[in-house]
DNA sequence: CAGTATCCCAAGCGATACTG
DNA sequence: CAGTATCGCTTGGGATACTG
């Protein structure tokens, strides 16, 4: 297949392919780091700010616009003696993202490493074994050569 | 284990964790979209900007962007009777990448779907079944819970 | 067709100061 | 501690014109 025939047997119309929406969610520089921190554990403004370096504008920011998307939600609570406050936490939506942390994390530890390794990994609890992710077929197969994926128009294409 | 307790066991750095780092290469908007072109199979400069709509500038510094981080690389090619031209296709650490593709396409088709659904799937090309990314851990577990998955600091994190 | 060269504008970043 | 308010700066985005 000659890359004009790839081209024309892509004629049907990708507006709104749901990457490009999800990279309007994820495009900016900080939003990603904030998640991590977010499934490490951390909940409250202080730490995140101390533990990233994230200038505390950016970070109401990007705190703000993930409660927006409903990524996050806000959940009060309160100290003895202090006044109330809030926590941030995942929501279903969020949760569910740890997927794409995980190949994201594991193609940047395979390719953009210092030479001493990873600072970050992330394990199975009861094993202690790095997790990775594998892509599989509906039909259970795993898929092994990317070249075995390809793309297909969804319910939502347009012919042009 | 309380907020605060959490915290002190993440006393590790994550300086240059490359979750971080990988977002400053796909942190830009478009850099994702024009990599999933290249996925779906598009090599040529104008082929990319009609399908997306890129401005000719932007997309004209991603790919460089993308050449000089070693994801794609240029290859020339001439057509009878034109002059060379160069076409642009994934180098390894670029193939590598499509895990991150895939696992952002899922999230993006259950969460950011129009109504009608979405205008990409990626399916398996021998069952035509979709594809979706599972984690696994080194063990072959499959992990089904994302609170089984557990930071852990690699051989590059330090203490603070 | 496959880009460069310019230009302008908006948005994001980062620092600093302030508030309850 | 958990933010808001402000501000200057830089970067990226988008449009238009030009080139081999």
């Amino acid at each position: 297949m000659n890359p004009t025939a790839i081209a024309e047997g892509l004629a049907w119309s990708i507006d709104g392919c749901t990457i490009g929406r999800a990279m309007e969610v994820l495009g900016e520089k900080w939003t990603v780091v904030v998640l991590r921190e977010i499934f490490n554990g951390l909940r409250r403004f202080d730490d995140m700010r101390v533990r990233t370096g994230i200038p505390r504008q950016v970070l109401a920011n990007r705190l703000a616009m993930l409660v927006d998307q409903g990524i996050l939600r806000r959940v009060p609570y309160r100290e003895p003696g202090a006044r109330e406050r809030h926590e941030y936490r995942l929501t279903p939506k969020g949760l569910d993202f740890y997927p794409v942390l995980i190949t994201l994390l594991e193609w940047g530890n395979r390719y953009l490493s210092d030479p001493e390794g990873p600072p970050l990994r992330f394990v199975h609890r009861e094993c202690g074994a790095d997790v990775h992710a594998e892509v599989h077929c509906a039909d259970g197969h795993l898929v092994e050569n990317r070249r075995d994926i390809v793309p297909r128009p969804g319910p939502g294409a347009r012919r042009r």
